[in-house]
DNA sequence: CGCTTCCTTGATTTATGTCAACGTGCGTGG
DNA sequence: CCACGCACGTTGACATAAATCAAGGAAGCG
């Protein structure tokens, strides 16, 4: 069940920003509308070279050193740590677009595992790669930070989720954080509603037994709000949905940069060794 | 009740690293080595200006678009997001070293309010300057960065200890939590076991009801594992607490930089414009 | 055909929330 | 100095959400 891959062009000039692939990276960094074109051809050069995985690698395993960042282009993951009892607590779901390990470079341990959930497309960048990155290009630097900015946000959304929400008004609650997200990162409305999980994932994820999610779940399905098909989820009434659990899709939306943080970073790029 | 104020001394040449101030920002960076003099100073000058603050000031408002980012020095605060209920959901809590707003040059819309629980001491940095801050000393830059790591990590914890853990469990996890964190910014022994919050703040980090936080704190003085001087934590069997709720202090310790990340941000200090 | 994996369902137990009442210390204003 | 209100913690009775245990069904796969 290979997902189709799209091939990465690498472009040559820093020429008046040619189309670019249509990554789900560049999409999220869309909002982050500050890449020139020298950026934009630098994350191209890092993202050129992704191999294929598949479902079920372990590409992270908690506790490794392995400073690597790896952009994940294609297919799901999961961020899980490992529990003494034995269970797994899901952090997060990473999508098309995601990262995986971004502080790779400067904490060596990594803290949590990541495996894969279907088969996916993966770029590697080395740690090495990854400091330079800051040197080269001020901007794509802060683009990595302002990714971490985010990340931190969706890290409070779950946590939140976890904490507050009651089992129906978690799950659905995560799938539409997952909607949003997909949007974000290019995929189509209809793809965007279609979410490859398995019921015991959301349970690891949201912190309930698995008989538990199987019952939210159901109520959900028979509310008509979702529908599953061959293992998916498939979202069918996002407002109500978000009635359900107070969904504030403005969370994850928007990550805009301050005036003047835009204006130093511009100075920054056109005159890198300045002041 | 305002605590004890250090001062900070400006230090002026690039001397070989004359003694520092004793600040918990210093302390926690000490395990990121890769600072030289310069760094260090930047550092100084940054954390100089503080202000004192009295305790229940709200330094930052969820939704506000304020790019600063802030560093607080000596107290407490707590970061919370509002919920639709008008309950609030405490993400985590801060004490001295720990940086408040770290995305805010970048992300301008804060997703999260903080407030003081003590007076407190706070030093501000514009957004502007946090993003020069790359540019002038690429390694201050590589230690903020590194700090967002490590502050993903602790939500990570956060996550965990709400998903998993049993409400006993989980205040004993949080408490021994709040001691490690302490104790690496330089509190000694005995400051590090004495923690100032009250039990509807526990509760509203840990997602359960004020009640059940209160007879669940019982049950660990009724342990012996804790005391109560005058609204304050005081934590006495350390390794009963840890065996309550499986602690790991190793997930808060060793922020480790690859080895190869340690050379290259070497040579970009020694020769910023290289390559 | 007999595995496994994933999901389902019912009966029961346990953890936690909710409601309501009360105590204690503490600051404030009379 | 007292009376009052307020923030904070405590306790008990009760309701509810969720875990657990146990059994079984449906699909995929050798």
């Amino acid at each position: 069940m290979k997902g189709t891959i799209p091939k990465a062009t690498v472009v040559a000039g820093g020429a008046p920003i040619p189309p670019r692939p249509p990554s789900p990276v560049h999409a999220r960094l869309a909002e982050f509308d500050l890449l020139d074109s020298s950026a934009m051809d630098l994350l191209d050069r890092l993202l050129a070279e992704a191999a294929v995985h598949e479902e079920g690698t372990v590409l992270v395993r908690e506790g490794e050193e392995d400073g690597r960042t790896r952009f994940l282009l294609d297919g799901w993951a999961l961020r899980f740590q490992s529990l003494p009892g034995g269970e797994r607590q899901i952090i997060n779901f990473l999508i098309p677009g995601d990262t995986i390990g971004l502080y790779g470079a400067l904490i060596s341990r990594s803290d949590a595992s990541v495996s894969l959930l279907t088969d996916a497309r993966v770029a590697e960048v080395p740690c090495g790669a990854m400091i330079d990155l800051f040197h080269d290009s001020p901007g794509l630097g802060a683009a990595m930070c302002w990714i971490g900015g985010l990340d931190d946000r969706l890290l409070m959304q779950q946590l939140v989720r976890v904490a507050r929400l009651d089992a129906v008004a978690r799950i659905a609650h995560l799938l539409l954080e997952l909607h949003t997200r997909l949007r974000i990162s290019g995929a189509t409305e209809i793809a965007a509603c279609n979410l490859p999980l398995a019921q015991n994932q959301i349970a690891d994820s949201l912190g309930m037994s698995e008989v538990h999610a199987s019952r939210s779940c159901r109520r959900l399905r028979s509310e008509g709000l979702i529908t599953t098909v061959n293992g998916s989820f498939v979202l069918q009434d996002r407002r109500g949905l978000a009635s359900l659990c107070d969904f504030d899709e403005r969370r994850f939306l928007g990550g805009r940069i301050p005036p003047a943080a835009t204006e130093r970073l511009l100075a920054l790029a056109r005159d890198p060794k300045g002041s």
